[in-house]
DNA sequence: CGAATATTTGATAGCGTTCAAGGTACGTGG
DNA sequence: CCACGTACCTTGAACGCTATCAAATATTCG
């Protein structure tokens, strides 16, 4: 989520670099719910996802969890670790399904991108591409209604992980009412009730961790900036 | 605002690249309310601000405005201009009192990025502590309460700019109630409200396009509670 | 001084959270 | 394969925070 769905982070590779990095990358899998790691580890290398998605996600102090992106397949988690910089991790990241990644520990990453230009230069792209989309996210946070926000959530989710299905664009990422409301910046019920009365609507289906979109049209027509009266 | 007080951009260079990097910069200077440049232009350069203040924001299509961060002096603006990516800017900035920067030019600053390795690396690192610190406010905007966000924001201008004054901590920064209202995610009518009994309680002096912090204490306490739950 | 900009305050309505109380799908072990 | 525990979901009711609108006031600056 955020960044508008990029190509895969190797793309913008030559051959031989992603050959060079492949080779000192090490493979590792995680099932769904399981944690790549925790906001507050020491950074211990970065991940470039190959299948499923990651949420990626920031705890407050009083428990309560603040979705900041989703990363599917191409995407890269931790891209800070291959620069100085930060010392721990400043987010939270878990499977939601089962995940392949590979896996640079760090200081492989460092040496890498000092020896790989196109690496480096790559991975600030992937950098600034999730500062934009999380700007993106706080301007909609700071101006737009819930359920404008919501619907803007699902479009991009849809431009992002949507499969067709049955004559509607299916997400094919398993979201739970609680991770929508996280991403959204509301309650699991108001995110409930409002898919309920789009389901009504014929505007979308869901299920238990399942969201399809019937209409992109009326989503988009729901994610529109609200009409003000003129006079 | 948002990245916890970093020291100046320049500090992390030797002085030979320093020196290296002045000669190719130009000097540009704003007065309060010009703009340096404009959501959706060009990128033509990057800035290193080195008096002043400047405001970083998002406009929505509405019309609305949400400020991003608030960058004083030694903090870079649009320092993705050093690297390939994206073509025009993702926001908008606006100097707020009288601002000196030295601005490159992309050419200059792609150039000099590769051939200044720490110049590169400093400006990844000016990128990653801006995400960071977008990161924090979207997760306190999306989970705490008008009062707590606006006391969050106070306290970190406080430590960003703030200079002792007759037994109080002035913001050094002229700041509307629109422009607080604009960084916390509120109306400048409730940020009116809460700066007014505040005020009244002996927390804060209020003055046009002014604010002191009377009490840190105070203002810690209204920016930590709030036992809810949400996540 | 006049114009532009910034601020204060009240009244009102409504969105969305909170709390409570079931209901429903899923997968795991017996 | 069924039963049971766990997670997930739905819906109602009520309240309170905050946006909205309106109008008057204050401050700054040319």
């Amino acid at each position: 989520m955020g960044q508008t769905t990029e190509p895969d982070f190797l793309s913008a590779l030559s051959a031989a670099d992603v050959r060079r990095l492949l080779a000192h990358a090490e493979e590792r899998r995680f099932r769904g719910r399981e944690t790549l790691f925790r906001q507050g580890e020491p950074i211990h290398g970065l991940f470039l996802i190959r299948e499923g998605t990651v949420k990626v996600s920031q705890l407050g102090p009083d428990g309560n969890e603040v979705v900041m992106r989703l990363a599917g397949p191409g995407r890269v988690i931790a891209a800070v670790a291959a620069f100085a910089q930060p010392e721990r991790f400043p987010v939270d990241a878990k499977a939601l399904d089962n995940v392949a990644t590979w896996f640079w520990p760090r200081p492989a990453a460092r040496e890498l991108a000092r020896e790989l230009p196109a690496f480096a230069a790559a991975l600030t792209h992937e950098i600034s591409c999730q500062t934009q989309g999380i700007q993106l996210r706080l301007r909609e946070l700071a101006t737009e209604r819930v359920p404008q926000r919501l619907a803007h959530i699902l479009l991009r989710l849809a431009e992002q992980a949507g499969v067709q299905d049955d004559g509607a664009v299916r997400i094919d990422i398993p979201l739970t009412k609680q991770d929508l409301a996280q991403m959204t910046g509301t309650t699991l019920f108001t995110v409930s009730r409002l898919l309920s009365e789009w389901a009504e609507k014929g505007l979308v289906e869901v299920g238990r961790a399942r969201v399809a979109l019937r209409s992109l049209e009326g989503m988009r027509r729901l994610a529109a900036p609200a009409q003000r009266e003129r006079g």
